[in-house]
DNA sequence: AGCCTATGTACCC
DNA sequence: TGGGTACCCTAGGC
């Protein structure tokens, strides 16, 4: 060691670096990222000394990509922009080939979308079809009306994020949103003050809620605490249907989590599902279980969703893990008695049937992939068509489930939140898409340069042009500008306006909606909100920006 | 600001 | 079949 201490001629430095390297040597990330690289080799080389005396010391200035781990290239965010890694596959449609800056998808989001198949009346299940069915649905598609600008309405009162959404099916302005801890919030969005949040219902997070379809005061509620729970809205006192786990905590192996949930009015029955594959029928007048529970998918999969058809009501949907959507005869429940078995290539967050005629199915798979399938009388062996839409899976955002527009009887308008992000001037935002479900084309997409966090729930409003929408701890009710009246909104002590203030651009701070410290955090805030349509080519729209 | 972590699916061996 | 771990475009909290 000594000797070389002591020696007085340092070796020749050399530097090692990328061709393109220079260009961008003024970022903040890249010359801490140098610097690290310069004291790797230089112990690497000082120990080469030791050896050969003064050979001379390289420093590498070499890229070093944080996803491959090679050099030569970089990935992650430059700014808002996100550079894809070339060693992994696109982001965007999972194929191989290209990054997904460069995905045909992006560039056309129709792209690869097969047509609506014409309809051949040749069996008798079809002639039925035509014949029946066929009429409920509008046969010219009308013009969506799609503002160019909306208003948001802000409401944060949960303290973990929000897992799902349900509009009040008779009083226009009450949304009600559950979360990971289990709690329930129902909010009057037409008078902000009026907000109520429930804590002590479930123990953590609550998968799915419905409206009572008899009583639109009492609300369902399926969670991962293993029960279903029935609550009166106003009062808050909530009675427990059924519990999965009557002995406690007995270890990961045996806790019993309830995921899928639907209500079946003509047989007086709540439908839940589990995640170790079973379906079980609650009988909504005794609250209690009828029946075995049914093996309905894969043993040990996770039933995430549930959906009974709104005008048949024997046929019941369901998906999860496994990779399927299933269509069930409710008459005939049973291992093995399933209709039909919709394939996919990885889970199936949701699978709904289309809320007017309910002869289409729309699922969210998380292989980026929409699929419809166009008519449940024909066959299903494979869908009629997949869209291509960023929504991938994540550990710590709800899944994403694409949700049809209940106002829209052509059934072709679906909206869906946007996993991938876009550079918005100079911020990366992650967009509500509003798909077209018969040409795959993105037919709007809501954004808000203060709402920079994911948005994977939502829901639109059964008779108002109203879009509420959770994303992480947040709630937004987003309509178009002309209907949004601030004046109404009473409690102007907590009501921030956004008036396009470009400081309150980018990234929001704490303070933006956190004004209270107790629990009772409550911000509410109207302002100016971009809507884009129609876009057709992704890239011209990046490139303007 | 920087770290820690909860959390679910896929795929490896 | 089960344990280990990659994912590495999250968000809240300390």
């Amino acid at each position: 060691m000594a000797p070389q201490v002591r020696r007085t001629a340092f070796p020749k430095v050399l530097i090692e670096r990328d061709t393109d390297s220079e260009q961008s040597s003024s970022d903040d990330d890249e010359e801490e990222e140098e610097q690290e690289n310069e004291n790797e080799e230089k112990t690497e080389e000082f120990n080469d000394t030791k050896k050969k005396g003064k050979s001379p010391i390289t420093i590498s200035l070499k890229k070093v990509c944080k996803v491959c781990k090679k050099t030569g290239h970089e990935a992650g965010f430059k700014g808002a922009t996100y550079i894809d890694c070339p060693m992994k596959p696109c982001f965007l449609c999972k194929m191989p080939g290209h990054t997904t800056m460069t995905c045909p998808h992006r560039v056309a989001t129709e792209h690869g979308v097969v047509p609506a198949p014409h309809v051949n009346t040749q069996n008798p299940v079809e002639f039925v079809f035509e014949r029946q069915l066929k009429p409920r649905i509008t046969p010219i598609k009308p013009a969506y009306v799609i503002p160019d600008q909306v208003d948001c309405a802000v409401i944060r009162y949960h303290s973990r994020r929000v897992t799902c959404l349900e509009f009040h099916p008779t009083n226009n302005h009450i949304l009600l949103s559950g979360d990971k801890k289990g709690q329930l919030g129902i909010w009057d969005f037409a008078k902000v003050h009026e907000k109520t949040v429930y804590g002590n219902i479930h123990s953590c997070i609550l998968n799915n809620m419905r409206f009572s379809p008899s009583n639109d005061g009492m609300i369902y509620a399926a969670s991962s605490d293993g029960t279903v729970s029935c609550t009166d809205l106003e009062t808050g006192i909530s009675s427990t249907l059924m519990n999965l786990n009557p002995d406690g905590w007995q270890g990961p192996g045996s806790w019993r989590m309830l995921y899928g949930m639907d209500i079946n009015l003509e047989r007086g029955v709540v439908l839940v599902a589990d995640n170790f594959g079973f379906l079980y029928l609650v009988d909504s007048r005794s609250n209690s279980q009828t029946g075995k529970a049914i093996m309905i998918h894969k043993k040990g999969s996770k039933v995430v969703g549930l959906h009974c058809n709104p005008f048949q009501p024997d046929l019941l949907l369901s998906c999860g893990n496994d990779h399927f959507a299933r269509l069930w005869d409710m008459r005939r429940l049973e291992a093995g008695s399933v209709l039909a078995n919709l394939e996919h290539r990885r889970v199936v967050n949701s699978a709904y049937f289309s809320p007017f005629s309910g002869t289409k199915i729309l699922t969210t798979s998380q292989d980026n992939r929409l699929r419809i399938w166009d008519s449940i009388f024909r066959d299903l062996d494979s869908p009629s068509r997949e869209i291509v839409h960023s929504h991938d899976f994540n550990r710590h955002l709800t899944p994403f489930r694409a949700e049809w527009d209940p106002k829209d009887p052509s059934e072709s308008l679906a909206v869906i939140g946007r996993y991938i992000s876009e550079n918005y001037n100079g911020t990366a935002l992650h967009p509500i898409d509003f798909i077209d479900i018969n040409t795959g084309q993105l037919v709007a997409e809501v954004m808000d340069p203060n709402i920079t966090t994911i948005t994977p729930v939502n829901k639109l409003h059964p008779r108002d042009d109203i879009l509420a929408s959770g994303s992480s701890r947040s709630l937004f009710i987003w309509r178009p500008k002309e209907k949004f009246d601030v004046a109404e909104q009473s409690d102007t002590r907590k009501i921030i306006i956004f008036g396009g203030d470009e400081k309150k651009r980018g990234k929001r701070s704490k303070d933006d909606y956190d004004d209270d410290s107790d629990d009772d955090k409550f911000n509410v805030k109207g302002k100016n909100v971009k809507v884009k349509k129609p876009v057709k080519q992704m890239t011209h729209r990046k490139a303007k920006r």
